[in-house]
DNA sequence: TTAATTTATGTAGTCAACTACGTAATAATA
DNA sequence: TATTATTACGTAGTTGACTACATAAATTAA
């Protein structure tokens, strides 16, 4: 077993951790795709999922939603319109509107994909299905929402001046 | 209170909201240096503090010791060096090697630097300390280094196929 | 009705990790 | 000893989120 000094290093490596475990799985979920040989990529069940409940929705829409800056929106909009998965649809009367929409071949793939991510559920579950981590992550986004991590360090710093 | 569509899909978008929650921690520790006035960056702590316990290391010993590719450690050494935080001294014997080590500067600028990751830990303690969320990530991690998130997948595909 | 504000979208560039590949030096093997 | 394999480091390019800024349309206020 290798060392890890990030691990010996507890609370204060947290984020490094996390930024590397997350790259980690996205790696490993794009290659599986690839693998799959699945023309997708692993952060589109978001738009297929969303879209498949709604229907019809704007980029801002969207992005207030899955909580995520409308320029990333846009990026991963664009990438599966020119992939043939979803349309846009002016709006009536709003000129700066677009609809975004999922094309026919999108609702025929999206049971082939659904089964897929069905299948990462299960393994996630396997992985860490006995744990509360889902309520933890909650409970550190909430937290981190309501003060961030920037003003809590300040915080503390200033109360150790005292 | 805001909608969150990625929180309702449960166990299918954590690794998405891992991505969205470091991001955001990243962004605001940047944020944070800046408003201290201080000259470093986030991630630098591994560096000084690895350098501090072992005086004169490799760029490959360091990116082993804290599981990063070893271009990342290229990277963040360049950058240091630049700002005048570390030396590399050449290896007596062998060409190839280079050994890195904490310049005088970043030994007298030290104690100040850790003040601050100390009222990080502080901060991060308040907010997940009553948790097991370092158990939890150290489970996670072992799990992942030992079958990756697309093995997992894939054997429940197949699974699912019988 | 004109001016100011807000909203919706788009564009450009950043960030911190990664892989893939290249090169030179060293070590191991035939 | 000559060849081959390994090791150390560096460079280039990718990824998927972000902010900051730009622009045009719609709404609100003067």
């Amino acid at each position: 077993m290798e060392e890890d000094f990030l691990r010996e290093l507890g609370m204060l490596s947290i984020t490094t951790r996390l930024k590397r475990i997350t790259d980690k799985m996205l790696h490993d979920g794009k290659k599986m795709y690839q693998e799959l040989g699945l023309d997708i990529e692993p952060n589109w069940y978001v738009i297929f999922l969303i879209l498949d409940e709604h229907e019809s929705l704007s980029i801002t829409e969207i992005a207030n939603k899955i909580q995520f800056a409308h320029p990333s929106v846009v990026a991963m909009v664009e990438k599966m319109t020119k992939k043939g998965f979803l349309i846009s649809v002016p709006h009536e009367t709003d000129n700066r509107k677009r609809y975004i929409q999922l094309s026919e071949k999108a609702k025929t793939k999206l049971p082939t994909y659904k089964k897929i991510w069905a299948a990462g559920v299960s393994g996630m579950n396997a992985m860490i299905g006995h744990t509360n981590f889902l309520n933890l992550l909650n409970e550190i986004e909430d937290k981190l929402n309501d003060t961030g991590f920037k003003n809590r360090t300040l915080n503390e710093l200033n109360a150790n001046e005292n």
